[in-house]
DNA sequence: TTGCTGACCGACG
DNA sequence: CCGTCGGCCAGCA
């Protein structure tokens, strides 16, 4: 299946994202072709849990690397948890230094 | 089938 | 500085 969809290629991404990482909803839009459609990465994300394979959706923030998301991992608190788990310092629902743990698909996977 | 909503982002006043 | 609005696409009642 090379033409996957939207929701798909999203997942597939966000699977990609290597450990202590972390990417925003843009920039997965941005790489696979749809700099506006940043919400429906978010909403790929809500239904992230119905896929059969487990989606790294804790890795994935807003643009300012707030943790947006949080209260959808089922707790207010596990996302935080997941990241500090990878090393990742979150300070009041924001990933400190997050431009250092940025990974952008676009420019990474190239 | 139509319409609303949503874990975003960037622009405008 | 902060509040508000439009755009993008897919799922659900």
């Amino acid at each position: 299946m090379t033409e996957q969809s939207f929701f798909n290629k999203v997942y597939e991404v966000v699977r990609l994202i290597p450990y202590g990482r972390v990417t925003s909803y843009g920039a997965i839009a941005q790489y696979l072709g749809s700099k506006g459609s940043a919400r429906m990465v978010g909403w790929a994300m809500n239904m992230s849990h119905s896929q059969p394979l487990d989606v790294p959706a804790h890795r994935v923030v807003n643009r300012k690397g707030m943790l947006t998301g949080k209260h959808h991992f089922g707790g207010p608190k596990v996302m935080q948890e997941l990241l500090e788990n990878e090393d990742i310092i979150v300070v009041n629902d924001q990933i400190a230094g997050f431009t250092k743990y940025f990974w952008d698909p676009s420019r990474e996977l190239l």
